[in-house]
DNA sequence: AAACAAATGCAATAATATTGCATTAGGGGG
DNA sequence: CCCCCTAATGCAATATTATTGCATTTGTTT
């Protein structure tokens, strides 16, 4: 059995063809992908419901997170391997904006310090968003 | 002359009724609006169009930022008086999202520190966003 | 007060996302 | 191994948020 079908098992999503093609199209990009950047690699026609439904069961099981990067669209990308379920959602990680090439990546291993919140305020989870020069973009500095 | 129309002139901006209407309602409300927030808190009716492009105008000269808190509008805030003009926003606080009562608020004072990107990245501007509970829906715990 | 540029309002449309419902396909029980 | 049931899919329609073009009105400068 596949890796991909082994995700999906893993993630208690009945395992068909769409799913299969989404999840290898997360598989095969480092960065997050909205739905149009998705559709662009798809080599399938899949229906636009489809991929949205898809989405959300990917989002709802834990497989793939959104991230909101203030473009239009929202972005997903897969959580990091073995930390989110169907049952609850574990990454906090850090979110990268290249302004360059305007892709958004997962910083896994970023750590954040936030000073005391104010009188009052109670903080349950934080997020931290960075914007700067990626990696590719720095080295081929176009 | 009123402190709103003194506000618009120091960002230059030129005085009209529609602008000194929203101007009114961020310096009304503590916590971040959307468009339809605004639309709500309108006595007089203005059109769609002139709400955006005030929004707009209003975030290119440096008296408002947008804010994306993960809900499907933009939302938007008045900037710290002070930071920021028409050519360049300086402002880069934390953002609060209550759980309770959905509202989002800036955390002026709030200080982050972050570890070393990993390498390659550069970092050019960062910005946090907290989740939790707000001071008011801490106080009457409903 | 006249003149000019900028702001406004209306109508149309773009971009992103969701819902209802009929049909199809995955996979467990016999 | 096939049947059956449920979950997934596709289509059509619609919702939600935001923008554009253009004619008209308003604010400011002189």
């Amino acid at each position: 059995m596949s890796n991909a079908n082994n995700t999906l098992k893993e993630h208690n999503l009945k395992s068909t063809e769409s799913r299969l093609i989404i999840l290898d199209i997360f598989k095969n990009n480092t960065h997050a992908l909205s739905y149009n950047d998705i559709e662009s690699l798809l080599t399938v026609k899949l229906d636009r419901v489809t991929v949205y439904r898809t989405l959300k069961s990917f989002e709802e099981n834990g497989l793939i997170h959104q991230i909101y990067d203030g473009s239009t669209q929202v972005k997903y990308a897969l959580c990091p391997a073995g930390s989110c379920s169907s049952h609850q959602h574990k990454d906090s990680h850090a979110h990268f904006r290249c302004e360059k090439c305007d892709k958004t990546f997962c910083l896994n291993d970023v750590v954040t310090t936030i000073t005391a919140l104010p009188e009052g305020y109670q903080s349950k989870s934080q997020s931290v968003f960075i914007q700067g020069i990626c990696k590719a973009c720095k080295h081929h500095k176009n």
